[in-house]
Order: C-alpha cells, then structure tokens, then sequence
DNA sequence: ATATAATTAGAATATATGTTCTATAACATG
DNA sequence: CATGTTATAGAACATATATTCTAATTATAT
C-alpha cells in the first residue's frame, strides 16, 4: 500500500485547529500547522486540496460538534425549560473541547470559510440552515404568541451563553459556575 | 504650508474602519484602504507608519467610542439597576456607529492590535485595565457579598450585550427591541 | 516669480507565504 | 527480491501585498 504517514487525517484537522484556535485561521499559516503536526508542508498538499479547504474542515469539524447537540436538546424541547437547557451546549463545548469552542466562539464563521471550495460551504450553509430552521420550529411551538419568537430565541439560546463565555475564551475555561448565571439570563431573555 | 491633503488623518481612519469592518482587520489591505479612501497607496504612508499602526488606530478609535460612555454609566452607578443601563451602551453603540461596533463586537481586539506599536499597545492596555477597574469598583460597590463580583458584573454587563448584539451583527443593526431583553437578561445574570 | 514644503501618484521592491516539484524512503505484493 | 505505490522531506516557484522610491503637483511664503 505504500509508505505509512506519520499522521491521519483527523490529526491533522485537529493540530489545524489548535494553530487556528491560538492565531486565528487568518494568521494560521501552512508552515505553523506543519509545525504542529510534525509533517513537512509538502506533506499538507497529500491531505487537503488547500489551506482554505483545511480551514474549513476545521471549522465544520467544530461546528458539528457543537450542532449535534444543540439541535437534538432543541428539537425533543417541550417546554421553555427544556430549551433553555439548550443553552448549556455552549459551556460545555468550551470545556470538553477548548480549541473547538474557540474555534467556534472566539474566531469568525467567514474567517474560516474564506476561499474554500464550493463544497464546504454548501455543508457550512447547510449547518447553519438546520440550525435556523430548528429554532423557528421550536419558536413557532413554544413561543407561538410571540411574532419574533425565533430571534427571541436565538438570543436567549445562542447569543447570551455566547457572550458569556466570551468573558473567558480564549485565555480561561468558562468555569462551572456559569452555567445558572447562562440559564437564568436566558430565561429572562426569553421573558418567561 | 505644501500641497493640500485629499483627506484628513480621521477620515482616512474612518476609510480604514468601513474597510476593517467589512472584510476583517486580516483582509483590510492597503490597497483597499487606499481606494475606500480615495487616495493612492503611498500616501497612506504619509499619514501613519504602518498598515499594523492604522488598525490598531481604527480599534482605539471605536474601543474610546464604547468605553467613554460604558465608564461614565457605570462610575455613576449607585444602584444595581443604574449599573444595568451600562449594558445598553454596547447595542446604542452598534446603532449610531454600526462600522466601529462591528470592529469592537463582530472582530477581536488582538486581530487588530497584531503587530501594532508598542505605544498604541500600551493605549489599548490602558483602556482595558481602566474598564476592568471600573467594574472592579461597581461590583464591590453593588455586590460587595459576592466574592466574584466582578465576575458576575463582567457577564451581566459586556457578555451579555456582547452576545445580544452579534446575533445581529454584521448583517443587521440590533433593532430597539433589543434592549429591555438586554436589561432582562443583565438583571437576570446579576440574580437581581 | 521663485523657492520650499507637503502631498499626490503610482511604479518598483521586498517579503511572506501558499503551492508545486524533485528526490528519497518505507511499505505491500507478486 | 523486484516493482509499484504512497508518503516524507524540503527546496523551488508563484503570488499577494506591505513598504519604499522617484517624479510630478499644488499650495504658501518671501
């Protein structure tokens, strides 16, 4: 089969991450993520078509991570509390998997995105479109007076345990106090 | 007196920051700039040292044009709910001047100060340990029980209005409505 | 008018970095 | 053990862009 590689391809999705994760993807140079994944940069040309398919793949590596959850806690919700519990996958993201929960939380979507192919930002789009589309569901069924439900939502859901652990990424983990502190601010926000 | 400038030094700032916004300070290249604002590439050189220094000069900008009013709210602060109003200053912000809270709320602070000046560095460290004391001082002043105090204000009153604002920004301005769900959720956070 | 200063104007240069290329090494299979 | 295959290894190349340089322009002051 030919001569063994040092590393798999997942590892060096994760070592990307890491780099990204400390300088951010703009400054996360193909020599860095050589570096720390011990390969020659040659060897990145072996694994991903470019840099931007790489930053990429690392960005919807964490996202998934981050919408697998989220969206299942969402979608079997039958009751406000049971959303708001939604809220907690960003803490605990950040905790389990520091580099993804900076990757997600601290650097930006399009700087990851900028320039990959076409075929990762169909994924990207698709992500972000069930997670849309999930929180207008969940809106329409346990907000249905409220005209705004689903952007109500999405700051009570996304937005408020987003900037909360901003206070703390990237130079600390969220510690485990926050999490009522995320909870109770999002049902204030959801005005329940 | 010479020849007559095109632009003032604070419109070629404000040239930088519509640029910075739009694209990220990582993207914002000089010949960008240049053509924002109207003048060819070397004369940018005439005006600030570097391309390094002008970012940091665009974040200093919009960092002054938050933290003035945020200090002033919550110096003033001699009750919790006064405190909270501190938190409205981020989505005001936003409104009156969406180029500088898109480079403070969408962007990071270090993608704009990497490479910067040691003197525009210490501005910046200045303005952020001014921020952090002035919490420091409301929260024993307002919460002198809570041993996190600062913590917790930190959370209620950038996190929060921080995470709030982004779901809109950059597409959008955060609406009016936006703000008695900030207070809402402040309040919550602070388990006021 | 003429000299001087400050800027425009944009070409030239330097540098950083993404990508490709050539050679070599390590493994599997017939 | 020869051959084919895949990866390592790092140098070479291409490109983007920050910075510098030369010349031309337009104001003020004497």
């Amino acid at each position: 089969m030919g001569r063994p590689a040092h590393i798999s391809n997942a590892q060096l999705i994760a070592a990307a991450a890491r780099v990204a994760a400390r300088t951010g993807p703009a400054r996360a140079t193909v020599a860095k993520i050589a570096r720390e994944a011990k390969v020659p940069t040659g060897s990145v040309y072996h694994r991903v078509p470019s840099r931007a398919a790489l930053m990429a793949e690392v960005w919807l590596e964490a996202a998934e991570r981050f919408t697998t959850p989220f969206l299942e806690q969402l979608a079997a919700a039958e009751s406000l509390e049971a959303a708001i519990e939604a809220a907690l996958v960003t803490p605990r993201l950040s905790r389990e998997d520091p580099a993804a929960g900076v990757v997600l939380f601290v650097h930006r979507r399009d700087e990851f995105l900028a320039g990959a192919p076409e075929e990762s930002r169909a994924r990207a789009a698709r992500l972000t479109s069930a997670l849309q589309q999930c929180l207008g569901q969940a809106a329409r069924r346990l907000l249905p007076k409220d005209a705004r439900g689903r952007e109500r939502l999405t700051i009570a859901l996304v937005g408020v345990p987003y900037g909360a652990v901003r206070v703390f990424l990237p130079q600390a983990v969220p510690p485990p106090e926050l999490d009522p502190v995320i909870v109770a601010a999002a049902r204030a926000a959801l005005g329940a």
